[in-house]
DNA sequence: GTACCATTGAGACGGGGTATCACTATGAAG
DNA sequence: CTTCATAGTGATACCCCGTCTCAATGGTAC
């Protein structure tokens, strides 16, 4: 489901990153970046295996795991620990903003971030090359205020 | 190991917190958040196990993982997937700033940010009260640059 | 002090993620 | 195009982190 102007827009830029990284171009491969690119949020090893499949039927599971390794390592995804069920998650990188709720795990993604100038100004101290930043900010929804209590 | 000012300046700033929202105050609780405190950084489950029972012999790992959680849904900790074996570490929330290497899995430290007012804002609009944030900025440092390569 | 029930420790259990290995297919060379 | 070395793949066995279960313990309210 999604629109098709989505698709065709990046033919492969996560791919590219694992071209130029001198990694083979495969067709499993492929489908596991299209899975994610496609997903363009947070999904689970899981999912993104059954929607690889889709793309690529036979798939294995392995693969799915070895590729998100690989995109990890080119900071490309960012594995982060789910809140339901505490698996984890793969986010794509490259500026993510989270605003997400300590009692129920609802996460909302916002576009504001001011870090683009603190961000370069320590990496370049540090001698880091920049690929992409992660924020989220932790707090309690309005709900979970009002209910009181946190629990599960 | 440590400098005997830090330890005395927190009595219980995250017991408090499990106090104040119901929970009993129990000695395998305060040894938890004791080693949590007394690392002041980010540990695997299985460390803070070790350093919980140096401060209450005989204390299980599910006490640990409990506590954990308690911890996590009142916002206090934040579990992350650490960048050596996968595991998941806790941070105690409140600002944290790290500058991870995709390519070695260093993370460094550091104390500017610019997200308070940002933060804020995006928070109120959304009716969420702030407990904390964590920014993460991905890149490649120097030697991995050097090295070209980035595999394992 | 007594009673109720949250919490604990030990161990069993489950499943996500990884390692292994024989087979396949990519990409380079000629 | 054909050949070849080897990166990459799929299937599966395997491991271990984290969770669940349950009887025993100990906090807290009265």
């Amino acid at each position: 489901m999604k629109s098709s102007e989505t698709k065709a827009e990046r033919p492969g830029l996560l791919a590219r990153l694992l071209r130029e990284a001198g990694y083979r171009d495969t067709a499993p491969r492929r489908a596991v970046v299209r899975a994610i690119e496609e997903a363009d949020g947070e999904q689970s090893p899981e999912a993104l295996w059954r929607a690889a499949q889709r793309i690529h039927p036979g798939i294995g599971r392995a693969t799915v795991y070895r590729t998100l390794e690989l995109l990890t390592g080119l900071g490309a995804v960012r594995p982060l620990i789910a809140a339901e069920g505490g698996r984890r998650y793969p986010v794509a990188v490259g500026g993510h903003h989270h605003l997400v709720c300590s009692g129920c795990g609802t996460v909302v993604e916002f576009d504001e971030c001011a870090e683009g100038e603190v961000a370069r100004r320590v990496a370049r101290r540090q001698g880091f090359a920049i690929q992409g930043h992660l924020l989220e900010i932790y707090g309690t929804c309005g709900d979970c205020r009002v209910t009181g209590e946190v629990r599960t």
